[in-house]
DNA sequence: AACTTGACGGTCA
DNA sequence: ATGACCGCCAAGT
């Protein structure tokens, strides 16, 4: 048994604090965690996100430009564009239109964070 | 053990 | 605006 690496907890506690109906990005948890340049790492830990005891809302979770990268490891064609269009995103062509909007960055948002 | 592949992002031509 | 390159580093082959 692989102990899950405490960086990836890390990110998912950050995911867990997006709310509902807000969007942040593989970059922007990076940078919070103080690890600028290892977005790839946090698309890995979402990717084995569903690993994880607890929700980790991935779907709020896009790239720097409001492409939804992930949208293949969700289950059937289209369930990460459906939740996202729940919480009220607007999309076009994998792409939330008014991401500027609704964008969550962990760096101004969670000023204290004793959960971390 | 070497090489490739990413749910990324910044820089530079 | 678009695209190549590069740093990042865990996993998969």
């Amino acid at each position: 048994m692989t102990s899950i690496d405490p960086f990836f907890k890390r990110v998912y506690e950050v995911v867990r604090q997006v709310p509902q109906g807000r969007v942040t990005s593989y970059g922007a948890i990076a940078r919070y965690l103080g690890a600028p340049g290892a977005a790839r790492m946090v698309g890995w830990a979402m990717n084995q996100s569903h690993t994880h005891h607890e929700f980790v809302p991935a779907h709020r979770v896009v790239n720097r430009k409001g492409l939804l990268t992930g949208k293949h490891h969700f289950s059937g064609t289209n369930l990460m564009q459906e939740l996202l269009e729940n919480e009220g995103a607007v999309i076009e062509e994998n792409r939330i239109l008014n991401f500027q909007e609704i964008f969550w960055d962990p760096l101004l948002e969670l000023d204290d964070l004793n959960l971390i």
